[in-house]
DNA sequence: AATACCAGCAACCGCCAATGG
DNA sequence: CCCATTGGCGGTTGCTGGTAT
């Protein structure tokens, strides 16, 4: 029997190999970028700009299509992309954003409001994170309960974290490393229960509550000024 | 040690709107 | 207008590395 794995490699070999045997294909090339592939898309751009992205493929001397430069460049090598995991309060806002805009991917980082991350990065977090989450509590993830779970028990929870964080810095700037920057509470991987399984199961009063929509949140300095942001988030 | 499984994410695909000739 | 081309977007795929069995 052979497994997924050993297909996989087989595949990789296959597509190795049908690049190769004709010395330099003609085929356009796909999969993932070289270094060098980067480096010539950098040193394009910076001579000549974004934009243009089929003559950029074109002359460029990069056998690949222009979308595919174009998503190189936007999802990975642009300078200002910010990398790494996705801190509580970027979290916060993509919840936040979410419930307004729904999978209107590069609005929610339009706008200032996530400085460096992308729809592509965004995307990915609402359907490895969030979703998880949803399916594990068997709910739609764009159901309004799902909703309310989120905003009474997830995002309280990524507040205390951003409290924890700014009282951490405040104190000692050597304990960041302590703070598991950017991971999601407990929905990492390493705890498979639901982080908002109370929020479901039962109708537990939890102490935090959270109203973002009409931000009414006043539980520290840091809280009201994510609430400014939410604000400001009618684009 | 080998294999299966899973999560995260880079990259691709298909569709559609905008644009220009 | 009409058509071809281009760029952008959202959905999906599949590779990779880590973990469990």
């Amino acid at each position: 029997m052979i497994s997924n794995k050993t297909k996989r490699i087989h595949k990789n070999i296959t597509s190795i190999n049908n690049s190769n045997e004709s010395g330099r294909s003609d085929e356009l090339r796909r999969g993932p970028w070289t270094l060098d592939e980067d480096n010539l898309l950098i040193q394009y751009i910076t001579c000549h700009g974004e934009g243009r992205w089929n003559s950029l493929a074109k002359y460029s001397g990069l056998n690949r299509t222009g979308k595919s430069c174009r998503l190189r460049w936007l999802n990975y090598l642009k300078p200002d992309i910010k990398r790494g995991n996705l801190t509580p309060r970027e979290q916060i806002l993509i919840l936040e954003l979410h419930s307004k805009w729904g999978n209107r991917w590069s609005i929610i980082p339009y706008g200032g409001h996530l400085p460096g991350r992308t729809d592509n990065e965004i995307k990915n977090y609402w359907r490895t994170r969030v979703q998880k989450q949803a399916r594990q509590l068997k709910i739609d993830s764009n159901s309004k309960k799902f909703l309310e779970a989120i905003r009474m028990h997830w995002m309280p929870r990524l507040l205390e974290k951003i409290e924890q964080n700014n009282n951490n810095n405040s104190s000692s700037s050597s304990s960041v490393a302590n703070n598991n920057q950017g991971e999601l509470p407990s929905s990492d991987g390493s705890n498979s229960k639901p982080i908002i399984s109370n929020a479901v199961n039962n109708n537990s009063s939890d102490v935090h509550t959270y109203t973002s929509s009409s931000i009414s949140v006043s539980r520290s300095r840091s809280i009201s000024s994510l609430a400014s942001i939410f604000s400001l988030s009618t684009i």
